[in-house]
Order: structure tokens, then sequence, then C-alpha cells
DNA sequence: TGGCATTTTTCATATAGTGAAATGATTTTT
DNA sequence: AAAAATCATTTCACTATATGAAAAATGCCA
């Protein structure tokens, strides 16, 4: 569940060999890439207006106003004059369900996860790995009355999530390593590991165990455990 | 729970008057719309090659291709080099994971479906109305052995569902004609309501009895009961 | 009632998006 | 194994069209 493609993976090429090293790159779309960062911008916040978008992706009123009325008329934005904010449409969220349904992750999971339920009494949850994050994708509850409920879509930094660890316990060195020194270790409870050396040897233990454990890493008084998937 | 925007809806005008009669319109980007259709079109595809995509969206594979690329960097589309197929992108799916955010339908709907699961014993659906579909939201599964499944995202129409007949009763007699003179009402068993006649009839029912019932008019074997809510 | 802030439109300009065709890798056919 | 077909990727010339500045129109607030 942790393959991602490398920035520049090249990909299975037919015809002309890629250019990887053509800095001014011809082959895309500016005016999309433009649109796109307004889009993803829009995502992160509670609704916008015009102008806060604008100053927010250096961009004039007019070019971001153009891309949000053409994001509108498709149902990828919404616009709610009440407030005079934008906000993610639903079509956004459909085009977005779809991803998981790309290898069926949500069908072949469900009934493992509720074996899992059911065999702990804990609730569980599938998540996977996204550049520095772990994205929640799916969750069965358990009937105990204090749940914690991560929402699909829910974001967590890799090295305070047992589903995190649990994944970058399997990575190589290297890649370990590049990601110790790119993503920021962030302290969120006076047990999270945030010392590169304190993570390294708890991923060591972790390999050496099979599955990772959270110890309220996170949030005081949660604690978890976790397994990576192979060969989804 | 079934508002949606007229396709035209003004925006609440500050500026000039917007030009709605204007057909050429000069506000929009078309370049950018151009990628949505291909965007969009991926989405309701299980992973589709490059010259399929150029062809379904009419346009020249060398457009296609760059449009995929600017996406690709941003991960919002993938390509899987095994089978030279491209694919919705993680990020496609955490954006659209933000709209179900906007007003946290999800975690204000989410205990109130648990009670409801609890006090019925069966699974309990949310769902949004989207032009001629329902959207299923989200879910809180009974333990009964026999359950029935909607991933978050899935479509449903309207008049073959309890949720969309809900929402369908709770429509202005204008709104419901247009819908029923747009929207196929395709048969799925041999007690979905396809007929105009018949369909109004029962929303009528539903509207006095104040819920809508689904009597296996989508799948065999399976019922439902499904109501509106107000004002969210 | 009169500014002020913000959205929306117009317009001139040149950026950059486009398709056709070339290129070269891969797969299939003979 | 060579040849042909297929398809992704690039180049190139052309012009469609994306863009920002500024104007115009509107709502908001004092």
């Amino acid at each position: 569940m942790s393959d991602q493609k490398l920035p520049d993976s090249p990909r299975r090429a037919r015809g002309r060999p890629k250019a990887w090293d053509d800095k001014s790159d011809q082959n895309t779309v500016k005016s999309l890439d433009r649109a796109m960062a307004v889009f993803e911008h829009l995502s992160t916040t509670a609704g916008a207006t015009l102008s806060e978008l604008a100053a927010d992706t250096d961009q004039s009123p007019a070019t971001t106003y153009r891309i949000l009325t053409t994001l509108e008329a498709r149902g990828l934005v919404e616009f709610d004059p009440a407030g005079q904010l934008w906000h993610i449409g639903p079509r956004a969220f459909l085009i977005g369900a779809r991803y998981l349904r790309r290898t069926s992750v949500m069908d072949r999971a469900r009934p493992i996860l509720r074996r899992l339920m059911e065999a702990t009494g804990e609730t569980a949850n599938l998540g996977i790995a996204r550049d520095t994050h772990v994205i929640f994708v799916s969750q069965v509850e358990s009937h105990a009355s204090i749940r914690a409920f991560f929402p699909p879509g829910t974001l967590s930094p890799m090295h305070a999530s047992g589903i995190g660890k649990a994944l970058l316990a399997q990575m190589t060195d290297d890649r370990l390593s590049r990601h110790i020194a790119t993503a920021p270790l962030d302290r969120f409870t006076n047990r999270t590991l945030t010392d590169p050396a304190l993570l390294r040897a708890d991923l060591q233990e972790t390999r050496a165990r099979g599955y990772a454990i959270d110890d309220e890493e996170k949030t005081e008084g949660m604690r978890c455990i976790a397994a990576p998937v192979f060969d989804w």
C-alpha cells in the first residue's frame, strides 16, 4: 500500500524518449496548471472569496475569476452567494471517489477490516501513503462508546501515526533518509518521535516486530497498532 | 439536503451584471474546460489509455497528452506503466473529500446515523442530490450478516432509490416535471417506477407519509426507507 | 447619501495552446 | 528474425486565446 511513483518515474517509453532534462517544459499546459493551483488551494480552505484566492495564488483577480467560473460550470467548485465564498463542488467529490475504485481497494478491504474490528473489538482503519502523509481511506467502527472517527480523506503525518510508521519501516534506507530530510517531524504530544535517531530506532523495532505501535504519539489517550499491506 | 444550484443561478452580483445571454463566453478558460472534460471522462473509466481518452473527448492525442502530464505533476491523475493506463490520482481523492467538510456534514451526520442504525438495527445511509442522481456520502453499517455496502461516491438514480424519492417528493411541481422530462426512468427490477404517472403517485404518497419507501425497486430483495433533511 | 471594496467586463497584446506530422520505442505479424 | 503496425512523445509553425490593467457596475458601510 506504500508504493508511490517517484516524482520523475519514467513511463514505459513508447515513442521518442522523454526529455526529462528539458527545464522549459513545452509539454504541459500552463493555464491548466495555474487553474489546478487555485483548485487545490481552494480545497485547503473552508471556503474562500475571489480576492483571497487571487492573492494566495499570486494571480490576477480576472484570471482567478475565469478559472472559477469555468470550474463552476462543471460542478467542480460551487459559489455560495450568502458569504461570497467559493467551495469545492460535488463533482470533485465524485471524481475523487473513483480513485478508490481503481483497484477496488474498498471492496476488498472492507470485509477484512470488519473481521479485524470484530476480532479486536477496536475500530479498524485503512490508509495509504501519499508523500509525507497518510491518507485515511476506509474505516470500520467498533461498538465501543469511545471511538475515534477519521473520515475518508483525513491526513496524518507519517512519523506520528501507526499506519505511517508501519509504511516507513518498510522503506529502503535511501527513501527513509529522503523522507526524514524533507518531511518536518512535528510534535503533537510529548511522546511524538521528533528526533530522527529515535524515529529510526523505533522503525527498526517495528520492522523486527512486524507491526507498528502508536503509543499516544499523535493524540493523548489514543493508541493504535498497524501493519503494512504488501502487493495489493 | 436536496438544494442544488440551478444551472445558471445568478450569483449575487457585485460588479457588472453577468452576461448570461452571451453565447460566446469570453469569461471562461477554454483550455481548462477541455482539460476538465478529459479529467471527468477519465473518472468514468476504469483506467484508459491516452489514445482512448483522446478519441473519447474528441481531442488530439498531443493535447490530451499535455493535459495528462500536467495533471500528473500534481497527482490528480496517475499513470500505470504496466498497462499504459491513466487513472484518477490520490490528490483528486483528497480534494474531493474536502467537499464533505464544507458544512461538516460528515461530523454532524455521523452520530445521528449511528443512533438510527442502533435504533433500527439496519444500515443507515446519507445521500445528497446531484442532478439526476443521488450521491451516497456516508454509511453506518448494521451488525447484521446481510448488508449492502455503498462506498462513499456511489451513484444511484433518483427515481429508483429511497433517498432519491424522498428528495423528489419535496421538489416543486415545476422542478419535478423538469426532472422527469430529462432523467431517463430506467428499469432495474419489475417493481421500478418507470411510468411517470406511477412515480408521481408514489411521490404524492411519500409526501403525505413523510418518508419514502423503496420496495425492491432498485435491487431484488432490498428494501429501504428514507426521509429528507431540511436546512442542513 | 456618498465613498470604499469587490466583482465582473472590456480590450489590446503577446503568451502559449494547438494539431499535423515526424520520431522512435514497443508489440505484433509475417 | 525482419518488417510492419501501433502508439506515445516531440517538434514546429500558426494563430487561438489566456492574460493583466483598467474601467464599469454593484453592494456594503459609515
